[in-house]
DNA sequence: AATGAATGAGGATTCATTCAT
DNA sequence: TATGAATGAATCCTCATTCAT
C-alpha cells in the first residue's frame, strides 16, 4: 500500500513532517478547514492516520504548524524582495512589492481569521505560545525592514504599519472573490461600495496609512504617489 | 414547561422571531459560534428545537439573521449619532464617536470573521445575497453620512473608509484580549509591536487613512490632528 | 428500516427503555461486555444509534442499567420464593431455593465483577449512588426474609450472609465452566482442589456460614445439615 | 535515552524479564488494568515498546505472568509464616497471620476479577492453562498447610477452603473501599448491611467457614472462637 | 537483542435536521 | 403552529502490535 519508508533518524523524521506538512497545505488550499478530515490528508500521503498522530497531536496542532511554515516562508520571502528598496523611500515600490507576494497567500490569510478560534481549542498552550511568539517576530522584523525602505518611517513605525496591513487583509478577506450573483448584485446603484477588488483595495489602504503617517507629522509627501 | 402560546398572527410570529434572534444573540456573547448547539438555543426560550426550523431554516440562517440585525441596530444607532457632527469637520470628533459605538459590540466584529466560511456553508443563496445586500446598503449610508460630518472627503470616500474601517476591526480583533500569558510574552524585548490595544490601534488607523486621504490630494490638515 | 413508532407519552418511553434493556441483556449474555458496541445493540433493535443515547447517557450507563434491572427481578423473584419457607428453619430448603434462583443468572455475577471498574467510570455519580443504594436495599430485604425463613439467625446476620454470599457468588465465577482442557488438566493429582462444580461449591459455602453461625453461639445444629 | 544493554546470557533475559514483571506491577498497583498502555510500561523501563514483545506476546500476557509471580510470592510466603502454628489449631492465630497477608496485596485481588475476562483473551491457552496448574497448586499446597495448622481439618478440607476463601476476597472487593459519599449513604437506616469493613468481614468469613466444618461433624469448638 | 516508526482497525458520541402527530 | 423522538452521518484519536534495520 505505502510507498513509504520508515522515517529512521533526524533527518529523515523532518522529511516526513515537511511532507505532511505540505500535504496538508495543499488539501487546506482547496477545503475550509472544518471540512478537512485526517483521514483524507493521510490517504493523500499514503500514510495511516496513526503515523499523523505521531508527528502532530491533534488537528489543529497540524494546521497550526502548517500556517507557521506558511507564514514564515511568506515573510522570509517578502524581506528579501524588500531589500532592493532599502532606502529607496520609494513607497510605490515598495507596496508593489508586498501586493505582489500577497498573490496565491490568500488560504494563509483565510486561516488567520480562525486562529482565534483554533488557538485556543485543541491546541496546546505551549504550541499556541510559540505561534504567537514567531508571528510577532516576524512581524518586528518585516517592521525594521520597512523602515529602512521608507526613511520616513520612524522607529516602531514599521511594525505598526505591518500590523495594521494584516488586520486589514484578513478583515478585507470576506469582500474578496464575491460569487457572479453577488457581483452583479453590487452593481446596483448605491451598493457600490462592496464592489471592490482584493488587492486595489489593500494597496489603496496601506497608502493611506503611509501618507497619513508622513503627512501627520508635516513631513513632505512620500515618494510614489498617484498623479 | 413551556410558557409559550402558539403563535397565530403575523405579528405574533414576527415577535416569536425576534425572541429568538435575542435568545441567540445572549447565548453568542458567551459562547463560540461551533460550540452553540441548536438545542441550547431552544432550551433557554423554553421552546422545542422543531420550532426554531419553522423560523429558520438552518442554524447558520439564524444566526446569519442575528448578526444582520444586531450589525443593523449598530450601524442605524451609529448614523444617528453622527448626525450631530454634521458638517463640523471634526475628526477627533467623529473618530470618538465610532469607537464609542464599538464598545461592547465586539462580538458582532467575532462573527464577521465566521462570515466567509458561513455564507458559503448551509446557507440559502437568497439569504447570503440578502446579507451581502444589506449590509452593502449600510455602509453606503454610514459612508454618506460621515461625507456629510467630514466635508473634506469626496463623494465616495465615505463608504470606502467605512469599509476599510470595518475590515481593519475584523482583523485586528485577533489581537484583541490575548490572554495574561501571552501579554507578559508580549513584552519581550523586540516583540512589543504586537502588544496593543484594540481600540487605540482602530482609531490610530483611522486617523491616518482619514490624514492619507485629505493630504494626498494636497488639502490642509484636518482638524482633530494631535498636537 | 425500522419497525418502531415513535414514542409518545411517558408509557410508550418506558416501553421503549425497557425494549432497550432486554436487547442490552440478551446480547451481554453472550458476549463480553468489553466487545459488545453500541452499535450491535441498536441493530439488535432496527434502532439508530443516536436513540440510544436518548435513553441512556453512555454505554456504560445503558448496562448499569441492565444489572440494575436484572439484580432487582432476580432478588424480588427470590424474596417470593423464600415466603414459602417462612419460619420453617429448614436450611437445605432454603439453599436448595437459592441455588435454584441462579441458575441463568450467571451473566448478571458475572457483570458484579465489572462493576467496580465500571462504576467509577464514564457513569454519573448520581448513577453510580442510586445503583449501590438499591442494591444495598435488595440485600438488606433478603437479609430480613433469610431471617424469617431461618429464626436461629439473629437480627442483621441475614443481610450479612447475604453480603457474604453475594461475593463469594462473584469471586467462584471464574472457577465455573472451565474448557475441557482446563477441566482435563485438573484431574492431574494434586490439582483437584479446583476440579469444583460453581452450584455445589456455592451450596457447601452457604451451609458451612449457617452452620458457622449457629455454632459459634452454642446453638444447635440447624435443620438441613446433610447425614 | 536507555541505560539498558543488551541481554546476552539467559541469566541476563530472566533479568530483564523481571524488571519487565517490576515495572509492570508497580504500574498496575496505582491504575486500573484497561487504561495502561504498553508505552507506560516501556517508558517506566526507559526501554522500548517493542522490547517487551520480545518478552511477552501480548500485554495480557504480561499482566498475567505480573499476576502469577505476585500470586506465587504472596502463597510461599504465606505458607512459611504459617509454618509456626504447625499443629496448633490455634484458629484465631492463624486467621490473623492470613488476614495481616492480604494487607497491601489488594491489587493482586483485584486483578483476580478481570482474570476470567482476560484469560479467554488474548492469551494463548499455554499461558492460560499454566497460570490456572500453578494456582491450583498453589492453593493446594496452602491448603495442606493449613490441614496442618489446624489438626481439625479433614483431608481436602484445606484446599477447599483456601479456594472458598480467595473467592471471597475477589468478590467483597466491590465492597471495599467505598468514596465518601457512598459511605455516608451506606449509614442510611436500612443500608447499614454493606457499611462494612473489608478485612473485618473476611475474617468472619473465614472463622464461620471453619466453625461451620468442625460443627457439623459434631467435633468440639475450633479453638479461637471469640468469647 | 533492541529499536521505534508505522500501522489501522475500532467505537463512542454529537447534533443538525426531519416528520408524524 | 408546536412538539420532541428519531435519525444517522460524521470523525477524532488510541494503542496494541509489527517489522525493517
Amino acid at each position: 500500500m505505502s510507498a513509504w519508508q520508515r522515517a529512521r533518524g533526524a533527518d529523515q523524521k523532518r522529511e516526513r513532517r515537511e511532507a505532511i506538512l505540505a500535504a496538508a497545505w495543499e488539501i487546506f488550499q482547496q477545503l475550509p478547514f472544518q471540512t478537512i478530515t485526517m483521514a483524507q490528508v493521510a490517504q493523500r500521503l499514503g500514510l495511516s492516520k496513526g503515523t499523523l498522530y505521531l508527528y502532530f497531536k491533534t488537528k489543529e496542532e497540524l494546521f497550526l504548524a502548517v500556517q507557521l511554515e506558511q507564514l514564515e516562508t511568506w515573510i522570509y520571502g517578502l524581506e528579501a524582495d524588500l531589500a532592493a528598496w532599502n532606502g529607496t523611500g520609494d513607497t510605490a515600490g515598495v507596496l508593489r512589492v508586498i501586493c505582489d507576494s500577497v498573490s496565491g497567500r490568500l488560504p494563509i490569510i483565510r486561516f488567520m481569521a480562525l486562529l482565534e478560534g483554533i488557538l485556543e481549542h485543541n491546541v496546546a498552550v505551549e504550541s499556541a505560545m510559540e505561534f504567537r511568539r514567531r508571528m510577532a517576530l516576524r512581524l518586528s522584523a518585516i517592521g525594521s525592514r520597512l523602515e529602512v525602505c521608507l526613511p520616513y518611517l520612524r522607529p516602531g513605525e514599521g511594525a505598526r504599519f505591518a500590523l495594521h496591513t494584516q488586520a486589514l487583509m484578513v478583515g478585507m478577506l470576506q469582500h474578496a472573490n464575491p460569487s457572479p450573483a453577488v457581483k452583479r448584485m453590487l452593481q446596483t446603484p448605491g451598493l457600490e461600495a462592496l464592489n471592490i477588488d482584493y488587492l486595489t483595495e489593500v494597496t489603496e489602504v496601506m497608502e493611506l496609512l503611509l501618507f497619513g503617517l508622513a503627512s501627520r507629522r508635516g513631513a513632505p509627501m512620500p515618494k510614489g504617489a498617484p498623479a
